[in-house]
DNA sequence: GGTTTCCCCAAGTTTTTCTAAACGAGCTTG
DNA sequence: CAAGCTCGTTTAGAAAAACTTGGGGAAACC
């Protein structure tokens, strides 16, 4: 390499790329679609080659841009996630929490800390980000309910928005209606299908029952609030829907399985006091409730 | 993130804590060591904290540092990665080949190439980088000699310096030396080994020979030139340093197992005329030999 | 105790980067 | 088919970084 890589340049490649467009790079960067176009001249000069095509009008990657494009954009998404996670160590306390239970149950609860706590600051990552070093406090879910760390348990019941839910009377109806479940890919836990809480409730589930699978708890409850089936969901996370009556539980018959969820505290953080202090509201949260 | 991370204090720090000094990291990005200072002040302007130790006259990282700096030197490496190969492409020929094969055998006959076709840019890569894209002609080392493309084949011999050659009358003899072999990791061919050839050679390995693994076939070949033991190598690419009488071969057995190199050529590039011309040249280089 | 080795700071200069404005090529529109 | 629009380029000058110089201090080395 004759001369360090023009690195400013190499971003604004990136998004130029990301949009095919300079003027919309030139907006996503602040800039004027002059800059980028010089930008990425100079970077196309650095190479040697063309990483563009300009037909006029319409911007496209030549097979070397092509090549080289998802590379640096994975570069750069890898820096900016090492930041990311670097600034949350400037919070006073790091909870990592599953994205359905940190959306409807810690969350909507959190003001209350906030109010008894406020120099306390508290950064709530999504579970992906698991990576040691990441977190203070882990919540995770897991099919059961033993364990000494379990902060909280919670069963399955079917829910749906109001308008649905007047429509069914009995288990056996469901069968005319689409069943949302959650398709939880990564997770340990075994997902609860409707099969089992169709024999529970004494139905049968019929072969031709339209079932839809989400990725993700909260966009399954999304869906059963907008009416577009029937959820199997935790009881627990439903709460707030349920009392502003987004959603309604049609039959309430429950589940005879049942997840938990589980509280870890990262290796020697144990001792600082903000973390015994949330973890106390943690539990005081669950007695409340 | 308020603001675009400042991607050249971030390259200035990655190279400043690589060195663990300010100074050091100057010299290599040719610049004071003010300007160094500037950059990472300004990085830890950016970030809201610290991420080097400035104890007096001895510079560290904080834990936030140590954390951030591995990801970000992956990261500017990726980039680095991403960029030679992209440069590789303008040259009009890529060939992959093992290290050792490409330093003692087709380097040293390359000039002939040039000569015969001063128009075809030819860049002699690596194996290592052998990734979809990235080159025309690869050629790859195997155990045994058949199969439809193969180049050329070999045995092995032992090879030392003429110093150690002229302490050595019989097999049993090596049990006095260091033994040097090839530790080829990764490969998928059999590295021959020692105990095989004297069994072959009629002799014994005593356990108390020394032997040493080297992890790289030039490695061995250098350290028997230096004198530091005898190699098991490939008579193949030994022709150089025989005639140069820097290797010599102490005794005439070979080895009844052989490895072979064979040709492949990528998809879609048969074609191309640099290609076909390029194999052909190989071809004949081996029946020269 | 002097010397060396680091790093920091402030001021000034150089280099890079960006903007503004004018231009041109293709597409759309009336 | 010509006017208007969009989009990228170019140039020159302005703004903003980045870099150097020179000076200083604190530990470490001899």
């Amino acid at each position: 390499m004759k001369r360090s890589l023009p690195l400013n340049a190499l971003r604004v490649f990136q998004v130029a790329a990301q949009h095919l467009s300079f003027t919309k790079a030139s907006e996503e960067l602040s800039l004027t679609a002059a800059a980028v176009s010089q930008q990425v001249k100079l970077l196309e000069q650095h190479l040697g080659m063309a990483l563009f095509v300009r037909s006029n009008n319409k911007l496209s990657l030549t097979p070397a841009g092509e090549r080289y494009f998802p590379r640096v954009r994975e570069a750069f998404r890898a820096l900016q996630h090492a930041t990311a996670q670097l600034l949350d160590q400037k919070f006073s306390l790091r909870v990592a929490v599953p994205a359905t239970f940190g959306t409807k149950w810690l969350v909507p609860r959190l003001f209350r800390f906030f109010g008894k706590h406020p120099d306390i600051d508290v950064a709530v990552l999504t579970e992906a980000q698991l990576e040691a070093g990441a977190w203070d406090i882990a919540i995770e879910e897991r099919a059961g309910e033993e364990g000494p760390h379990v902060l909280v348990a919670t069963d399955y019941v079917p829910v749906c928005g109001p308008v649905l839910a007047s429509q069914l009377t009995q288990p056996s109806d469901l069968n005319a209606v689409t069943l949302l479940y959650e398709r939880s890919g990564r997770r340990s836990a075994i997902a609860p299908d409707w099969n089992a809480w169709m024999a529970h409730a004494g139905a049968v589930l019929a072969d031709t029952t339209r079932e839809l699978g989400l990725g993700d708890g909260t966009m399954m409850l999304q869906a059963a609030i907008e009416g577009q089936g029937v959820a199997l969901a935790q009881r627990l996370l439903i709460a707030y829907d349920v009392a502003a009556g987004r959603l309604v539980e049609p039959f309430a018959a429950s589940t005879p399985w049942r997840h938990a969820y589980h509280l870890t505290v990262a290796q020697g953080v144990a001792d600082r006091s903000e973390v015994s202090i949330f973890c106390e509201w943690l539990r005081a949260e669950v007695l409340a409730s």
